[in-house]
DNA sequence: ACGGACCTGGAACGATCACTACAGAATCGC
DNA sequence: GCGATTCTGTAGTGATCGTTCCAGGTCCGT
């Protein structure tokens, strides 16, 4: 379905062309995007991201074979965009240590900042769809996973680079400890504005982080 | 509505006494509390709740006025329950730091095992609810605060006791972050099983709050 | 100019939604 | 026994759910 990816190539400038389903995908995209981080998977119908879209639910199922189709679709663009926002503000290899444990925890709270939609998504459809919905939990999942790779990528490079004797799973257990702790002050942040200081959330990762490095290279030594 | 608590007050010994309806009204939080913490409000229906409680929707309305005022006695339950788990298992005023520091961090990694239902209930919910249901979210919120308070009433009494000087706000900050770290730990175990040792929780929490406070203490000292 | 691919508009489908009306069974105080 | 209270069972209400059908408009290549 929707091989507008083909007529854009052969129709380099479009100048406002018929109806132009791609536009009209995006829409559909931006407006499901913004329904169900807010509301979540059921709390999310047809009609709503019609209103909010501009076009009829007849398009949707144009673009779409389904409400979970769209719905993964909508998973899968916002883990992309996450992982493309990740990637770009990586420092390189040769970044000392301290800038790469700022940029982790830095990054990491700067992204739920900027990108809020898919840390909903991905808290609230994965609490909420559970093993019910076994395809779209797996993209669920694929987006984490992804992330969690370029997280540890950096930590393994740099600790290696710097002679520093990390074993494999360190780096990818302070990757997932970070991770956590996002998610957590994100969701307090949620629930209780005036909880946790999001200025500080760079800070506390970075403490926690040194700290959980320490006591395991304490444990090698001994 | 619903004055079955004066009844049993009057009857002592119901003896299977008719229909019963506290019993009733028992099966049917029970059941919604599974229910919505599984699957969230909008994905919840009356219908699904009459199933499972094996009564029928007209029981449900008997005994709750609304939808609304039913997922409210279920997270007030929830929240009765979680607070007084806690409560049971704190240590006494006197036990050294040491004992207070574990036992914050094991209770609440316990309490998110063994009581699923108000942790996911309350995430769940807070992220799909948000503003426009301001009645359960308040009502979500100080359930969260009475956690809170427990938690941060523990950790002030101890380090008053053995004369660690510290300030008002700092044991209000370590609560919050021990209670985020152990949410966005739950919720990663729930969308990547495979993802942190549940095991370790406590030791995440433990080693992070004594970084944090170390840290903190440095700043007023120097 | 014409057939066909692309996309929209509107009207419908049965199923399910939260909720209600009401009759009747069970048990109470008296 | 009797009227009243408490709770259940049946059968609905209109609204909304996801989804489908299809006529028709717009633009393409030929």
């Amino acid at each position: 379905m929707s091989q507008t990816q083909a007529r854009a190539v052969s129709r380099a400038k479009p100048g406002r062309s018929r109806a132009d389903g791609a536009r009209s995908r995006g829409r559909i995209l931006d407006a499901a995007e913004q329904l169900l981080s807010e509301r979540g998977y059921a709390g999310t119908g047809i009609a709503a991201i019609s209103q909010a879209s501009g076009l009829p639910a007849s398009s949707i199922y144009w673009h779409f074979k389904s409400k979970q189709d769209l719905t993964g679709a909508v998973v899968e663009r916002a883990t992309e965009r996450w992982v493309e926002a990740l990637e770009a503000s990586e420092p390189g290899p040769k970044a000392p240590t301290d800038a790469i444990v700022a940029w982790i925890s830095r990054s990491i709270e700067e992204m739920g900042r900027r990108l809020p939609f898919f840390m909903r998504l991905s808290l609230l459809l994965g609490l909420e769809l559970g093993p019910r919905e076994p395809a779209l939990m797996e993209r669920l999942r694929r987006g984490r996973v992804l992330i969690h790779r370029v997280v540890r990528g950096s930590l393994e490079r740099v600790l290696a680079a710097e002679g520093i004797p990390v074993d494999a799973g360190l780096a990818d257990e302070i990757a997932r400890l970070a991770m956590a702790f996002s998610q957590g002050a994100f969701i307090s942040g949620v629930l209780e504005p005036e909880s946790i200081d999001p200025g500080r959330i760079p800070e506390y990762i970075e403490t926690g982080m040194r700290a959980i490095m320490e006591a395991r290279m304490a444990e090698v030594t001994s």
